[in-house]
DNA sequence: ACCGTATTCAGCGCG
DNA sequence: TGAATACGGT
């Protein structure tokens, strides 16, 4: 996410709400737009209730018209607390309660997700817990880095103790609330950590949570550990957040784990207004931690439940919800629901059967090719879903060979690329200099002579006192460091570099700050002077970066009039908070406005196309070799090809192929299980006359493929082991500019109140706003288009306006 | 400090 | 297969 989409969604959706008013589409007639189950689920406000949503049931509107119901009824918005899994979700909520009952009344929902509404509790109360309110959030990759760190120091095998296993079996441990003092005497935790020749995983936690503890760091983990220590060890906490958050509502409750569910179940103690939605038959995401049972056995946590089932389909045809239905009847562990649809039947699912991957991927692209035809489709309207993100290459090569545009969904994301951590990691230390993992990162980046022994050196000294890193730096005389006067003297400047960085926090706003960050440090030299198309890539990114800073610090946080109501400074530190928690979503990009979209079936929860792809439907891929040892795993895998399924409102195609690379190796596949647990009545079997010239073709070309594979000699010499023309470079992708940030879209005007040009404005003269009336420029701040103006208004005094959004009309 | 080569590993991935 | 990382030589 950045700051440009922030602005024009700001734009459109004041044009939209001045289309409303203008309209005079009152917000009493959202009820007559919901069936029977979702009303009531609706305006059953009072109490807990259960809302179970069958998959295309219309899930986000009723949370929505939920919440917009409680703001008409007169609850405070300040009262309600909504919890999402993903910063997606919890946009796409506030944006629909937003054109319900406007901007202003939505503006202090609790909106958003468990991390980012607890860090921002931490950030308040975290003093308690001995935090200071500017603490790092770690990302997992700072997590695993400090994880290695400890390894080293311990003198710990980096393969006995692969740093992601250590990282999931202490993400699991807090996630089950099991501090490191109670895994340390647990000897039940001890014993198995023997059996797995890992015994000293308990001390690697109690080092890793002292570390994070010193760096004024918490992993995304301790952001729910720590709220639960919070609200248990503090009554008056726990009193004041119970009693503001009168109502609180869950999304996607399924996902939940322990410490989240516990949570939840503290907060909404003092009222019980707990609202929780979700579909049993969606929950995939056992594996890092949720826990299907808290659905399971809400009932018994309040017996008084309500409970609501949203049974009907919007999305799909009879055909794929009938299909979807009869592979889910097959799990033991379930809430009963009838999902049923009043659309057309619509066609059979078809499946595809295929020798090879490739000629899986070749298949896809030309039905891709020949429905868009026959049934005048846009690309977008396309998506292939797969189990594994490595068989998206398959489908990639097909594509490009047809010239069909495609658009990989989960590819490194912008904030997660080495020139942007690197840059953030100077932000991160000027914010917080005991952020150890920031400090490590960027001592020696760009090379100022201060090498791996000499931090070494100061991270032995370091945790044997249980200080930062900074610390030892900043006095070194208290530590025998037994470094030499050279390096010393280097340390120092470092040190000086960002001391001189950290007074200006408050008296420069982030942008600007920012760049000059950018430029002393040395980074943006580093990048400028790489001429190779990488380098150019990474400086545009850093440009790009500074670009969202940039609109970050001259928007002061505005209503929906385009009143200033916050006009402080838009420092550093708010930036870093700001974005700490997002995980950027992309395809704002209006380059990718229509292509078809390629991804995993884990990141397509929660969307829909009207024409779907499954590929890739053989035993121990799909469902996964790993989950064929318990009943549970694989009921997981049904549920999750169950989502795949429902995400198909039209047509729905599956794959699988009787052989596919498998790390190197051509490996013989069995169809999936899974396709004959779909009822045949709602199948279009693969018929043999099914050979059109195309098909006839490919399998000859697929033939040759796997011969020219068998015959391939053992010694995989990179210059002869394909026999592929050179293809353009996929890698692009991942360095393509995600999205412009300094756009404005100066062509999306409000129908009905269109503002003048307002960037010649002055002083003195006459304006109009659509809502405060007629008034005087009084002063005029900043460069257009970020230019603010104070207006005097003859009805209502002086405003200041943010005119891009304002659409004053210049009175003559 | 840096580069090329050897080795290893391969499941989905929110925040 | 191929990417990510560790290693070892200069």
């Amino acid at each position: 996410m950045n700051y440009g989409n922030v602005k024009n969604f700001k734009t459109r959706l004041h044009s939209f709400l001045v289309f409303l008013k203008t309209q005079n589409l009152g917000v009493k007639d959202y009820l007559s737009e919901l069936n029977e189950a979702q009303q009531q689920a609706v305006v059953s406000s009072e109490g807990p209730v259960m809302v179970i949503a069958g998959a295309g049931s219309g899930k986000t509107r009723v949370l929505t018209y939920r919440i917009a119901h409680l703001l008409k009824k007169g609850v405070d918005s300040f009262n309600i607390l909504a919890l999402t899994f993903t910063n997606k979700a919890a946009l796409e909520m506030k944006d629909r309660i937003e054109k319900i009952v406007g901007n202003k009344e939505a503006r202090n929902l609790w909106m958003g997700t468990f991390h980012s509404i607890f860090a921002r509790i931490l950030r308040i109360e975290g003093e308690k817990l001995g935090y200071p309110s500017n603490f790092t959030i770690y990302d997992t990759d700072d997590s695993k880095s400090l994880i290695k760190s400890i390894l080293k120091e311990q003198n710990l095998d980096e393969k006995t103790y692969k740093s992601s296993v250590v990282y999931n079996r202490i993400s699991s441990a807090k996630n089950n609330l099991i501090s490191w003092q109670k895994y340390n005497s647990d000897s039940d935790i001890q014993a198995d950590d023997r059996a797995s020749g890992k015994p000293k995983m308990g001390l690697i936690y109690e080092q890793y949570q002292k570390r994070c503890f010193s760096s004024n760091a918490m992993d995304f983990d301790d952001l729910l550990f720590n709220m639960n220590v919070l609200l248990k060890n503090f009554p008056d906490v726990e009193n004041k957040y119970q009693h503001r958050f009168k109502y609180i509502l869950v999304d996607e409750y399924q996902d939940t784990n322990l410490s989240q569910y516990l949570i939840v179940k503290k907060l909404a103690a003092a009222h019980e207004n707990i609202c929780i939605v979700g579909d049993d038959a969606q929950s995939i995401y056992s594996f890092r931690g949720a826990n299907i049972q808290n659905i399971l056995n809400f009932k018994k946590d309040y017996p008084e439940l309500k409970t609501y089932k949203l049974e009907q389909n919007y999305r799909s045809t009879k055909n794929i919800v009938n299909a979807a239905n009869s592979i889910i009847s097959n799990n033991r562990d379930q809430l009963k629901k009838d999902v049923w649809t009043s659309n057309d039947d619509g066609d059979k699912i078809k499946i595809i059967r295929t020798l090879t991957d490739n000629e899986e991927g070749n298949q896809v692209a030309n039905s891709i090719f020949d429905t868009k035809y026959s049934r005048q489709g846009r690309n977008k309207d396309f998506a292939i879903l797969y189990r594994t993100n490595a068989q998206s290459r398959a489908m990639e090569e097909s594509l490009r060979r047809k010239n069909i545009p495609y658009k990989i969904y989960g590819g490194l994301s912008f904030y997660k690329r080495k020139e942007i951590k690197d840059l953030l990691g100077y932000f991160r230390l000027t914010i917080n200099v005991n952020d150890e993992e920031a400090l490590k990162r960027i001592i020696n980046y760009p090379a100022r002579g201060i090498g791996n022994s000499t931090i070494e050196k100061i991270g032995v000294a370091a945790s044997e006192a249980g200080v930062s890193f900074w610390s030892v730096i900043e006095n070194p005389n208290g530590y025998n460091l037994g470094i030499n006067a050279g390096t010393y003297t280097k340390l120092q400047e470092f040190i000086t570099m960002i001391k001189s960085f950290k007074v200006q926090l408050i008296t420069l706003n982030a942008f600007n700050l920012g760049s000059h960050i950018a430029t002393s440090s040395g980074i943006l030299r580093e990048f400028y002077n790489d001429k190779s198309p990488e380098g150019l890539s990474r400086y545009e990114n850093i440009q790009e970066l500074l670009n969202g800073m940039k609109d970050f610090s001259d928007t002061p946080i505005s209503n929906d009039d385009a009143e200033v109501v916050d006009d402080s400074l838009r420092t550093l530190d708010k930036y870093m908070q700001d974005i700490a928690l997002l995980t950027d979503d992309e395809a704002e990009n209006p380059e990718d406005r229509d292509k078809v979209s390629l991804m995993t079936i884990h990141a397509a929860k929660g969307l829909e196309f009207p024409y779907v792809y499954i590929v890739g439907l053989e035993e121990n891929l799909f469902p996964s070799q790993m989950a064929l040892n318990s009943r549970t795993e694989l009921e997981e895998e049904r549920r999750l090809f169950y989502v795949a399924v429902t995400r198909a409102e039209k047509c729905l195609t599956l794959s699988y192929s009787t052989s596919r690379y498998k790390w190197g190796n051509v490996t013989h596949c069995e169809p999936s299980r899974f396709i004959e647990e779909i009822d045949p009545s709602y199948l279009e079997l693969p018929h043999s006359k099914n050979t059109s010239s195309s098909h006839i073709y490919s399998d000859i070309d697929s033939f040759q493929d796997t011969a020219s594979y068998t015959q391939k000699p053992n010694n995989t010499n990179k210059t002869t082991a394909t026999n592929h023309p050179p293809k353009p470079p996929i890698e692009k992708r991942n360095l393509v500019k995600l999205s412009k940030a300094t756009t404005i879209n100066t062509s999306d005007k409000s129908p009905t109140f269109e503002g003048d040009d307002t960037s010649k404005l002055q002083i003195g003269q006459h304006v109009e706003h659509q809502r405060f009336g007629t008034g005087i420029v009084s002063k005029l701040e900043g460069v257009f288009p970020n230019q603010k103006a104070s207006v005097n208004f003859t009805a209502v005094g002086e405003k200041q306006l943010i005119l891009k959004f304002a659409k004053l009309k210049i009175l003559h």
